[in-house]
DNA sequence: TGATGATAATAAGCATGCTCACGAAAGTTT
DNA sequence: AAACTTTCGTGAGCATGCTTATTATCATCA
């Protein structure tokens, strides 16, 4: 370990940072990581389900709640009722937070680029590709019980 | 960021991806994966003062405080008092421990496993040293006031 | 020595993740 | 139509991260 440090703490490590100097960046309009998530993606599917959003976005459903419950307090999304389901919310970018987008979208360039100097076009491409392939990879085990293989026969 | 998710989004998702079926693993024993990283680190450095196993693993000192307080209420791990400073506290597992840890190594590799499933060894080794570069940019990154570059002559 | 500043640990308070549980509404089956 | 199941949203409670502030102790310097 000493030698070579464990490849899931310094990944784990890396996100914790990368969040930490964007909130240090987007401190000023109060907005976090998890937020400006929220805003980039409903910008792109404005009048989503809630539930859709979660879902794109991978986390609970109760994470998601109580994510957006800050951001309608703060005025800027808006739940609106779904009319074929009393159930479930539409989700809609109120005014107040289109300038705010351009800012973070900024914000979160220039943390990537302080994150990524010295690393080449290519060796970024190559960081997304494997990166994904974990990310699916986690995706497909998280589904499955947590159990050891060796006392599993399918 | 249809056709191309943000590297920092997804890297953010398979950190908390890769928590999350670790703690999948571990549950039956109510370890975390942030304990885990504890145990391990200490096993290495026994004797240690509190705050430098915080600096090792790079997290503020209140974080570390709190969460030394819940592994030593489950007798995990010792505090004894530094007899040349009365402030400071040296950490030391407790035997129960050493079993504990055997068992979350073997958890750590299974979750690794299928992790990088697909992935060559020397693919992991490229993501391992690409990750610690980036962490090195990061903390660097994190000691400096976060304002536009543009704004400011050094 | 006595004041001043640095350091170790912790407190308070917030955000974001999770699990588990629950009520209301919708969908399905009998 | 009635009963069962599924889905949507959220409540409660916990863990881990952060910032900011406080107390106790140590170290330094006038």
């Amino acid at each position: 370990m000493s030698s070579s440090p464990n490849i899931s703490f310094v990944l784990h490590d890396v996100a914790r940072l990368l969040r930490k100097r964007f909130e240090q960046r987007s401190r000023a309009f109060g907005l976090t990581r998890a937020q400006w998530q929220v805003l980039a993606c409903l910008s792109l599917h404005e009048g989503i389900h809630q539930n859709k959003l979660a879902d794109l976005i991978e986390i609970m459903p109760i994470t998601f709640a109580r994510l957006l419950d800050k951001m309608q307090a703060r005025g800027l999304i808006e739940r609106r009722p779904d009319p074929t389901d009393r159930r479930a919310w539409l989700l809609y970018l109120t005014p107040k937070a289109h300038p705010i987008i351009e800012v973070m979208r900024s914000n979160g360039r220039k943390t990537r680029e302080e994150a990524f100097t010295g690393l080449s076009a290519d060796a970024q491409r190559q960081l997304l590709q494997t990166l994904c392939l974990i990310k699916s990879n986690l995706l497909e085990a998280c589904t499955q019980p947590a159990v050891d293989r060796e006392k599993v026969h399918v």
